[in-house]
DNA sequence: TTGAAAGCGCTAACAG
DNA sequence: CTGTTAGCGCTTTCAA
């Protein structure tokens, strides 16, 4: 009972015109006669005729398919930049192919493969937090196929990026603590080779300069950007000779940590302890107090790689796919930093 | 200087053989000679040679591909549920094709027409708010594309589904109110041409009646599931004649939109007011007081899903792809409904 | 303005 | 065991 999918074939047929006539019939090709257009589009509408894209990108060798890897697809941020890039390419006929890492190179790897052999138009790709070199990648370039990246990206590579200025985004944060009057500010940070948790401590460091601040080495405690580590680091930092009066966390589930962690010791936040975190997770506005954080403008980040690549698909001028495109993060202020009111 | 991609014709040039050998070799025919079969391996290793699966895809009309259509991507019970999909279908060769509906019927339609025209394998739906009728599903039947259900489902379509128990998530819910001592619960329902939201409204009146409680009409509030709705709900309820001392909200966001009313009213939860959400969203973990809610299991409905999918495809006894499993949710009870301690 | 034919890359039936 | 051939559905010369 089931239909079979019609074709070009099955419309020539009964109008008894050649493929070819339907073909450019329905792209609307110049030199075609009105009537047997308005006859072919009329029988594709009654068959309900629906293009085989496969067959159209066998032949094009253009699948109008987008591949996007992200180290989770269940994270907020990521899961606001494919919404973004979604939405955008979907007004443009794009479909999107989506692949996770769950931050293995190995995956990442697997995933770049798996995205050429379905020969998609493009890769979206934040890399994974194991990904240190860039073989992987090269097979692309070599295929030509386009690479953007977005959040996460690798240094020297020439390909289009799209990235927040993390460093601006840390530097508005300390700057902001530093402004509420706290001093002894304790940097949690991430790995160091992520291009982001670099930025965001050299933001730190930068803020911390401009006000007269010297950083001990100690005030900067590496830990997963996890709960567990949060509180392992508010730990580590209570011990310090100097005590800290702010934790500043390079990511939420991290100041999250350290709250929580802060409460069980007796401090009362912000007054005792100012604490700052960074990505806007949608759970740190119903913390209490509400916590202090950094946009990172994931569908915002989405929109613009999606422009970036229609814009040199389109052959826009001066659009080669290679622009390094950094968004403004925003400094979202909240009660756990907000000492004067 | 970009290597064209690499086909059987250009191994076969290169081992003076024919295409059709290559191609048997690779896919390790039985009637193929052991020193061809590895002299072709080792060519295409060498030259990396990727198949290109839309040749195949064409050739085979199997793409290897799923799509699936949510309201949004960037909700975590639905990325939650990509998730699951995603890891389970990679793992036997899928590819995810994704669609967001924004909740509207016509995006709905149009992303399943497109996902026709990608030709993929199987549709994964959840329904958007607005769709009522089944006519754009209806061409999916007919063209004989697989079909399959999560979390929001039609009725009277005869497809694999998987969902939760929502009346049960819901009757466990109240039952645990009542059981805290709770008497005049109030529902924040959702629509109820939603099958999820009926059922939970269904849970709530069930367990009512057993714990022996009259439900007045007026307890039933339907409202938009979100903060706003909650606050509006909150304010509703507390001019009824018998004030409320529960509120059981079909969702996570208007339960907040309460809890933050019932703050600003003066209101102790849980010692004046109990409340308790649907959905487990991650920030319910971190209100104050705990939200207590349901899980819904995304991530163990989106590998359910892909099982029962790839049960059909591999032609698995009994597997006919139009089970309807039902999963267990999981109360979660935290501290904004917790009396007895 | 239209048709015939070739070919995108792969596979499978058929024939050696 | 291997080669030849045809065809998946579409587009695009080339020729009429």
């Amino acid at each position: 009972m089931k239909k079979q999918h019609v074709t070009i074939h099955d419309i020539a047929r009964e109008l008894s015109v050649s493929a070819s006539t339907v073909s450019r019939a329905l792209q609307n090709h110049p030199r075609i006669s009105e009537s047997t257009r308005s006859a072919v589009q009329k029988m594709a509408d009654r068959y309900n005729y629906q293009p085989n894209v496969v067959a159209t990108s066998l032949r094009s060798g253009k699948s109008k398919t987008v591949g996007v890897i992200v180290p989770r697809i269940n994270r907020n941020f990521f899961s606001s930049v494919i919404g973004g890039l979604e939405e955008s390419l979907a007004a443009s006929g794009y479909h999107l192919m989506i692949c996770q890492t769950h931050e293995r190179y190995d995956n990442e790897a697997a995933a770049i493969r798996t995205l050429i052999n379905a020969r998609v138009d493009a890769i979206m790709l934040s890399i994974s937090m194991e990904t240190k070199n860039k073989e992987h990648i090269q097979e692309l370039m070599d295929k030509g196929i386009r690479l953007f990246f977005f959040d996460r990206a690798l240094e020297d590579i020439e390909t289009g990026s799209v990235v927040v200025d993390d460093e601006l985004g840390a530097y508005l944060n300390v700057s902001h603590l530093l402004e509420q009057g706290y001093r002894k500010i304790v940097h949690v940070a991430g790995a160091d080779h992520i291009n982001i948790y670099s930025a965001r401590k050299k933001g730190y460091l930068k803020a911390m300069s401009d006000g007269g601040i010297d950083v001990h080495a100690d005030w900067i405690i590496q830990r997963p950007l996890i709960v567990s580590g949060g509180e392992s680091a508010f730990h580590r930092g209570m011990k310090l000779p100097a005590k800290p009066d702010a934790f500043f966390c390079a990511g939420d589930y991290a100041a999250l940590g350290v709250l929580q962690a802060a409460k069980i010791a007796g401090l009362n936040v912000p007054e005792d302890l100012g604490i700052t975190g960074f990505a806007n997770e949608p759970f740190t506005e119903f913390l209490e107090p509400t916590l202090t954080t950094v946009d990172q403008k994931g569908e915002e980040m989405g929109k613009m790689v999606a422009r970036m690549f229609l814009d040199c698909e389109e052959g826009i001028h001066g659009a080669d796919g290679c622009e390094n495109v950094v968004l403004q993060p925003e400094l979202i202020i909240r009660n756990s930093s907000l000492l004067t009111r």
